[in-house]
DNA sequence: CACGACGCCCTT
DNA sequence: AAGGGCGTCGTG
């Protein structure tokens, strides 16, 4: 048989197995969490042991498991059902009654919606001129089709993966289909989707269905032009996390939401932030929601109440418990010196800023999440690995005044956890239960106690069995008042889809829209000029010599300003993406007329509103507002929302499938 | 707009 | 092992 039956390949638009050449139903596709990109379950090489491994799974591809695959590498039947299953299992967006319809579709061999084909032809034909013009301008130029997970060529160009697999299967020195350009071996073994080419075709086709893109999309959309992996300056690229960075907020809750983080406000995975979860670092924690401040032990608001708190082991004067803990205040410290932190507690603390803030969530019985960070050496619940963990919901019951251990007042917060899900260090399968005060030693020198005395809002319904809001929690006062200053003039002025649409096109050094744009066999787009800007002077070898002798030249290894990849060989010749260019050039032009024509943007008409796109913009934002409060009062159950955000994402990419 | 904050990496 | 030093973002 001919070699490329033995690479391990991927299914292509059509949902057929590159590799076995059949026909895949989605329930044995598994995508791929880097590239997105669908696999054919039984045709892996080594598929996923394991039911929470398909989440996070890496296709071969990404994940570097690229070797020829033995001749008796595929799988017989029974265990590709077995896999089919576990995708189906592993399947977040899906409920259970979803989940056994797709069982049961699966035994029986039956399986796609057709509603859903017919709905989305409909909206296919209204499409607007973002997708014209991407048609127009990118297509691959062998299918003739929008790039379905599109590759670029270093010569510029753009391919559909499957397609330009195809293309490259079996030749030794292959061409680029349109210009003929020889294809660097890397390029042919590894091709990297584009991902700046995959989000701005989403984004279009995204962009004609918004008229029921709601509520909870609103921070959602305020955090999308930020980067994924935290970075902002190249000095803080350069030197890591050294510096605390800007990230991407998976999560739709503003900054002041109180209690878990549920499933609906999780348009990433579908499931909520889960109480044992851990990330690397306080700026991961962040990115989902968890505790915000990247630096502040509390997140909170004076007037408002502390939504949640970290043990990171830096105030000695914390004793934790498990269930319960006493939490020390924050400040009464000398941060002269540029400091962040200092160990020494140099002022007593007073209840003022998040101090108050943690009294007031005391006084209202709010459900408080807690973060432990593996800096917190002397607790026996702080996780071992480097990393930090949501712990869950605990409410403060009291807190007061003492004399610290440094010889300074601290504040003092007694928390009890009471959350539905069991803490990460039992073995019960159930939460907590209401469980009596513990006693404490130093409350006999206590001064300012402060005990709640009001019936708590977050509290265990007996009929239910379970933790809920008894009382509604407090209104977000976020959703609009959180925006930084970039992302608002964002939202009033380049709010419309257009503006949002430029922005996708933004080079990731100068962040501008791109002029003449480049993209790297690592895939990442930069403007022809930004890029060899940064290494202008440097020459791509550099001769050596010593007393007088020439030694042999050393290669300079020049890395991507976006990933560790050595770029140098494409550095000789970068080829301006002219495709890409069309686009941006064409949507800028539209762009500059219409403001001209000072009217109204015109899509988007089926809402039926002649008003302005600024006017229609803040609409939105209002609505949304009002959605994000009361949608406060319901149960944890409650998934309502989450459909919402499936169809943000998942048939965006489905409808460019179509459409090919 | 100034500044605080239970971080994080690097150098000594 | 300890300490210097700094991009950030929310708070007030």
């Amino acid at each position: 048989m001919d070699r490329g039956g033995e690479i391990q390949l991927p299914c292509d638009a059509d949902d057929v197995c590159m590799r076995c050449k059949s026909k895949i139903p989605s329930e044995e596709c598994l995508t791929c969490s880097t590239c997105v990109t669908p696999w054919h379950v039984s045709c892996l090489r080594s598929p996923p042991a394991t039911l929470a491994s398909t989440q996070s799974w890496e296709c071969p591809d990404c994940s570097g498991d690229v070797d020829p695959a033995p001749a008796s590498g595929l799988n017989p039947n029974s265990s590709s059902l077995v896999a089919a299953i576990r995708a189906i299992e592993a399947d977040a967006s899906l409920n259970e009654a979803q989940k056994a319809k797709k069982r049961q579709q699966l035994v029986s061999g039956k399986a796609v919606e057709e509603e859903d084909e017919e709905k989305e032809k409909k909206e296919e034909q209204q499409s607007d001129d973002f997708l014209v013009s991407l048609r127009k301008n990118v297509s691959c130029s062998i299918c003739l089709q929008l790039p379905e997970r599109p590759v670029t060529t270093p010569c510029g160009h753009n391919f559909c993966l499957k397609c330009f697999q195809k293309w490259v299967a079996g030749k030794r020195k292959p061409t680029c289909g349109t210009c003929r350009a020889s294809i660097p071996k890397k390029m042919k073994d590894n091709p990297r989707i584009n991902s700046v080419l995959v989000s701005a075709i989403r984004l279009a086709m995204v962009s004609k269905s918004t008229t029921v893109s709601t509520a909870k999309t609103y921070q959602f959309i305020r955090n999308v032009d930020r980067p994924e992996k935290a970075f902002t300056t190249e000095r803080a690229k350069k030197t890591g996390k050294a510096n605390a960075c800007s990230g991407r907020i998976y999560v739709t809750v503003p900054s002041d939401h109180f209690g878990p983080i549920l499933a609906g406000n999780d348009p990433d995975r579908n499931q909520g932030v889960l109480v044992g979860e851990s990330w690397e670092d306080r700026q991961e924690c962040r990115q989902w929601g968890a505790h915000f401040p990247h630096v502040a032990g509390i997140g909170g608001q004076s007037s408002y109440g502390a939504q949640s708190v970290a043990l990171s082991g830096g105030y000695k004067d914390d004793e934790d418990h498990g269930e319960w803990f006493l939490y020390t205040g924050s400040g009464g410290r000398d941060l002269t010196g540029n400091k962040r932190t200092n160990k020494d507690q140099a002022f007593d603390q007073q209840f003022t800023k998040s101090n108050a803030a943690l009294r007031l969530s005391c006084k209202m019985g709010y459900p408080v999440r807690v973060v432990r960070s593996h800096k917190e050496k002397r607790s026996a619940y702080a996780p071992a690995e480097k990393s930090v963990r949501y712990d869950g919901v605990y409410r403060i019951e009291k807190c007061w005044r003492k004399v610290g251990i440094q010889g300074k007042r601290v504040c003092r917060y007694l928390f009890v956890r009471c959350d539905n899900e069991p803490a990460p260090w039992t073995s019960d399968e159930h939460g907590d239960r209401p469980r009596p005060l513990p006693s404490i030693p130093e409350l006999k020198k206590a001064t300012d106690m402060f005990v709640r005395t009001e019936s708590p809002s977050w509290d265990f319904d007996e009929s239910d069995g379970r933790w809920k809001w008894m009382k509604s929690p407090p209104a977000s006062r976020k959703a609009i008042a959180a925006l930084d200053p970039a992302a608002r003039k964002a939202m009033k002025g380049g709010g419309n889809k257009r503006d949002k649409f430029l922005k996708e096109f933004g080079c990731q050094i100068c962040r501008k829209v791109m002029s003449s744009p480049v993209t790297t066999p690592c895939a990442h787009n930069f403007c022809k000029e930004c890029l060899t800007g940064k290494f202008a002077g440097i020459t791509q070898v550099r001769q050596r010599s010593r007393g007088g002798r020439t030694l042999r030249a050393q290669k300079n290894v020049m890395k991507c300003p976006c990933c560790p990849n050595d770029i140098s060989d494409f550095l000789q010749n970068p080829q301006v993406n002219r495709e890409l260019m069309d686009v941006i050039e064409e949507v800028k032009k539209k762009k500059e007329l219409e403001e001209r024509q000072d009217e109204g943007t015109s899509e988007n008409s089926a809402e039926g509103g002649n008003t302005g796109s600024e006017e229609e913009e803040e609409d939105q934002e209002e609505e949304e507002e009002e959605e994000e409060e009361e949608e406060e009062e319901e149960d944890e159950d409650e998934e309502e929302e989450s459909e919402v955000h499936v169809s943000e994402d998942e048939p965006a990419a489905k409808k460019i499938k179509l459409s090919a």
